[in-house]
RNA sequence: GCCCAGGUAGCUCAGUUGGUAGAGCAGCGGACUGAAAAUCCGCGUGUCGGUGGUUCGAUUCCGCCCCUGGGCA
């Protein structure tokens, strides 16, 4: 008999507000929050990935921050296994599950499953890096259409991401991605009621909180951050590597930029990466409720009702 | 005041041996099945500083004016 209890799911670009808004909800009905955004599961990252302070997580259970080393890629399916997890503590305690996050990918996996495809051995995986680093994507692709010609043809030639997927798979599993896609269809791992809350700001408003954000990281120690972090000396293509604001203050920090252009910089890539986020919000998920302003206690008051209606029947 | 270099898309610039112009970035739209804060695709009309002149035709050549750098006084 499938389990048909409430889980809340707050969707939102960066600087939206999502993680107020759900520690609220989470304050008032008893629930535990479970992070859903692939940077905050880092702990090398705590200031630069906006992740909630010490006072928030007093306020109501956090869990999934901070929870991974950054020397290692985190990836959907194994975010997907912890929050199953999660939900299912959170359900025993008798608390509301609310997972909240802007990492779209990790939402649609959870509420829609992804196809069961064996894990890619880890020399498989260096060795598609090394052919990628030493020859060039090109060559990859190439090897790519010997391995898998249908699945290359889908691929746009210069999606490097998506080609070293079906490269490592065809070479790992001597089976197109493709073909294990088809037999073994996405099905969602968790049972439940999904109630999704959208957060959508103004793109004008949104683009000045993710500017005046960045500025406030600086003063909360993200510089120092990064300084730790570029200490471990870790492969620059890992993922906590390319969190918004670590390359580029990693270019400042070693003299190849300055402390401004360093900045403007990174305010501008979390502002493309904000409008990344609306449209697969846009186009990917389908809310419930989509709110078309930032997170603010006004605007938690005039929409509580609803989500203790969606979320506690 | 004089000399030089510039004034072209929101920004930085390219270009037109005279036939009204195009890149990068930004912006906007889109894709998204295991590193997704990733990766990729699409969209370019703008008084070509102003004004007179030459010309069938001027953003392009000439004059004058305005503005911005730099140099000389």
């Amino acid at each position: 008999m499938p389990d048909d209890r409430p889980i809340l799911v707050i969707a939102g670009p960066t600087a939206s507000g999502k993680s107020g808004l759900a520690l609220r909800v989470a304050e008032e009905v008893g629930g535990t929050v479970i992070n859903a955004d692939s940077m905050q599961v880092y702990r090398d990252l705590h200031v630069l990935t906006a992740r909630p302070g010490a006072e928030d997580e007093a306020r109501a259970p956090h869990v999934l921050y901070g929870t991974r080393d950054g020397a290692e890629a985190c990836t959907a399916a194994a975010w997907v296994a912890d929050a199953a997890d999660e939900i299912s503590k959170a359900r025993t305690a008798g608390r509301l599950p609310v997972v909240v996050g802007g990492t779209g990918m990790y939402l649609k996996t959870l509420m829609e499953g992804i196809s069961a495809i064996p894990d890619i051995p880890a020399d498989v995986k260096s060795e598609g890096r090394r052919l990628r680093l030493e020859q060039g994507n090109e060559a990859l692709y190439e090897d790519l259409k010997a391995k898998d010609p249908e699945g290359a043809a889908t691929l746009k030639p210069k999606d490097r991401q998506r080609i070293l997927r079906a490269w490592e798979v065809a070479t790992a599993t001597g089976k197109p991605l493709h073909q294990w896609q088809e037999d073994s269809p996405p099905r969602p791992l968790v049972d439940g009621a999904f109630h999704t809350v959208l957060l959508r700001p103004p793109r004008e408003d949104l683009y000045a909180r993710c500017d005046a954000r960045f500025e406030q990281m600086l003063e909360h120690g993200a510089l120092a951050e990064v300084e730790a972090l570029l200490a471990r000396q870790l492969d620059p293509g890992l993922p906590v590597m390319k969190a918004l604001g670590v390359p580029e203050l990693a270019e400042f920090l070693g003299g190849q930029a300055s402390r401004e252009e360093a900045i403007t910089k990174a305010q501008q890539h979390t502002r493309n990466y904000a409008k990344r986020q609306t449209t697969w919000f846009r186009t990917q998920f389908h809310a419930s409720e989509t709110l078309n302003a930032q997170f603010s206690e006004s605007l938690f008051q005039e929409i509580f009702p609803k989500i203790r209606h969606l979320v506690l029947t």
